[in-house]
DNA sequence: AGCGGTCATTCAGAAG
DNA sequence: CTTCTGAATGACCGCTCTCCCTTA
């Protein structure tokens, strides 16, 4: 009996052992996994403060020596043998008074016959930096561009100012072919911009050979690549004709080539110069920093109605008579959203993928020439939207990626004036989207990044959004044009630890009767709504529902929390399960904090009203108290 | 398969 | 001791069920 006593003894202390070990080896984890991401940041720091003397070393070395900042600042100049007629084009042919930041650097230097890559965010004037130095130069510039109707668009914008311009595709007439053909090689030049795609120059030998005469005679002046990443296979759309276009540079060493992107990264950029067989261009990267767009996050109320009732007062205040796009989850809420806000008076119309062609374009046209004042719309309601002087965005459900956010936002306020991105951020619209990217590869990932964006009040809006451009903007880059660096003072830090405890122990509890939990009834059951079996087992906060709901959003993000999905023939289902931090909260010495709005104390008084019923539950709180030491 | 709304049931406490 | 009232709970029924064309 006595030894049995004694490896029971044994037997209970390896298993507290056994217990803090496994403990010690995910703290052990964390701390690694920490140290990773702080030496990935020391690296990238440390390049930005080397790279312009060592990457000007590495170049000297090359056939034709890099730039220092001094002498690319010379090219933003005007006193080129050029310049008067740029200028002269620039007011009489587009009907512009002033360059923005780095057009100009990069005409001269296209004009100057140098090799360029321009990275510059959509809506920036990429291509007035190809457009108006094919007007100053003798015979033609032949531009490359993925896409159809993009080709179309600019087309028809020449034409507008007077500026010819042709293309030629897969479906172009054989009469035009010939007609676009023969005016490559005449000398008066009838035209001065040439739009192919690229499987014109990888499939078409007739096309290559008349570029071939052109070049001879002098009148293939200069090759534009639009949407250059499209050549490597790094970029997010690869297209194989794209691999081919070297043979430009080979055969016609002496054109300057210009190459234009709104997405590159520095690997992706280094293999397009190889492609492209151009070694040595000057890189032009323009900031993605919108300076004059003022970003903000509001909580969305649960009741539909009042979250309506809250946009339309906006609309119909602040932005009283002016333009603007409100961004919304599904083709049935543009529908039903647009005509809540028509009921409130204010001129809203749908716009989604589902609606008669020639109906999207008369809402386009007529939102365009101010006729309505707001679109309600999908995210089909993106490409060829060029309208400048739209004051907000308004985003009724969060995108379901920060990249999709600067993009949807940045329509906003093209004419560099003041305008606002605003996101009404709601605890279910999260589940919402998370269940219709789920077959996504990295859709999970990239969501929990905009939930960050709008659930962090800790740092500043913009530098979240940086770190996807590799680029560090700092409170002076924001300037105060976001909600967190304008009320940093309303937010301070609360201890989240109690809190984390009680919904595991919700979990915990439902789990041991075989059942699972939506994230709304954890919510519900943490709150006291739960059935009476397990009313004794748990513990329920005093938190009001926007806190709770914070609180159960912070965990999910860093592992506490994590989901689960179940497949149905109709629907999938997400539930809340244990992350695989959640063993790390049985330690007592481990705390947890986040920050939040300090008005709580206010909200939690509205809470009174149940304060009666909690108290029948305070013994049984006391038996869970000793049974957490 | 979840969620919101409606209806019936149960229970506690106060009034007669 | 009975009757009435209001609150809380559980069973049941009916409704609903998701962004964008990428391209020779």
């Amino acid at each position: 009996m006595d030894g049995d006593g004694r490896t029971s003894d044994v037997q209970a202390e390896l298993d507290s052992v056994e217990a803090e070990l496994e403990l010690v080896e995910l703290q052990i984890a964390e701390l690694l996994e920490k140290q990773s991401e702080l030496t990935a940041h020391k690296k990238t720091l440390l390049q930005q403060l080397d790279q312009p003397p060592s990457s000007s070393a590495d170049k000297s070395c090359g056939p034709e020596p890099a730039m220092t900042q001094q002498e690319l600042q010379q090219y933003d100049g005007t006193d080129f043998p050029w310049s008067k007629e740029v200028a002269q084009q620039l007011k009489d042919s587009f009907h512009l008074s002033t360059f923005r930041a780095l057009q100009l650097r990069a005409i001269n230097l296209s004009l100057s016959g140098r090799d360029v890559f321009l990275v510059m965010p959509t809506g920036r004037g990429k291509s007035l930096c190809y457009q108006l130095p094919a007007v100053c130069s003798q015979g033609f510039t032949l531009v490359i561009s993925p896409l159809v109707s993009l080709m179309e668009d600019q087309i028809m914008y020449l034409t507008s100012i007077n500026v010819s311009a042709v293309m030629l595709c897969a479906s172009s007439s054989k009469e035009h072919t010939k007609t676009v053909m023969a005016g490559m090689t005449d000398p008066n030049a009838p035209f001065k911009l040439v739009y192919v795609t690229p499987e014109k120059i990888a499939k078409s030998k007739l096309f290559v050979s008349r570029l071939e005469k052109a070049y001879k005679a002098k009148l293939l002046s200069r090759i534009a690549v639009d949407e250059v990443h499209c050549c490597s296979q790094w970029g997010h759309d690869f297209r194989p004709d794209y691999k081919l276009l070297g043979i430009l540079k080979r055969q016609f060493p002496k054109v300057p080539l210009l190459g234009l992107t709104a997405t590159a990264t520095s690997n992706v950029l280094q293999d397009c110069k190889e492609i492209l067989c151009v070694p040595q261009p000057i890189t032009i990267v323009a900031s993605f920093n919108r300076t004059n767009l003022n970003y903000q996050v509001l909580i969305k109320e649960s009741n539909v109605d009042a979250s309506i009732s809250e946009i339309a007062s906006l609309i119909k205040n602040r932005y009283k008579d002016q333009s603007g796009i409100v961004y919304v989850f599904s083709q049935k809420d543009a529908e039903s959203v647009s005509s809540e806000l028509q009921k409130r008076d204010i001129l809203a119309y749908p716009y989604h993928a589902n609606m008669e062609p020639e109906h999207k374009s008369r809402i386009h046209r007529k939102w365009s020439g101010n006729k309505i004042k707001v679109v309600v719309a999908t995210v089909a309601f993106g490409m060829g939207i060029d309208k400048s002087d739209v004051r907000f965005v308004i985003h009724h459900t969060l995108s379901k990626s920060i990249e999709n956010y600067y993009q949807e936002s940045g329509r906003a306020g093209r004419d560099d004036r003041p305008a606002d991105c605003i996101v009404y951020f709601g605890f279910s619209d999260i589940f919402r989207i998370s269940t219709m990217v789920v077959m996504e590869n990295v859709g999970q990932k990239k969501l929990q990044q905009m939930v960050d964006y709008c659930q962090n009040v800790d740092r500043c809006r913009r530098s979240l959004m940086a770190v996807h451009f590799d680029e560090v903007w700092d409170n002076e880059g924001c300037n105060h044009m976001c909600d967190t660096c304008r009320c940093a003072k309303d937010f301070s830090t609360v201890d989240i630890t109690q809190h984390a405890r009680q919904l595991v122990q919700v979990l915990e509890v439902a789990a041991s009767q075989d059942e699972k939990l939506t994230p709304l009834k954890l919510l519900e059951r943490w709150m006291g709504k739960c059935p009476a079996k397990q009313r004794a087992l748990i513990h329920t906060t005093t938190l009001c529902r926007a806190q709770a709901e914070a609180v159960i959003v912070r965990l999910l993000l860093q592992g506490y929390l994590r989901e689960d999905f179940s497949f149905t023939p109709y629907t999938t289902i997400f539930y809340m399960k244990l992350g695989r931090r959640a063993p790390l909260l049985k330690n007592t010495n481990h705390t947890l904090s986040m920050k939040m709005v300090t008005q709580s104390a206010g909200v939690e008084a509205k809470e009174g009203k149940r304060s009666g019923h909690s108290a029948g539950d305070a013994p049984k709180s006391k038996k869970v108290k000793t049974h957490l030491p």
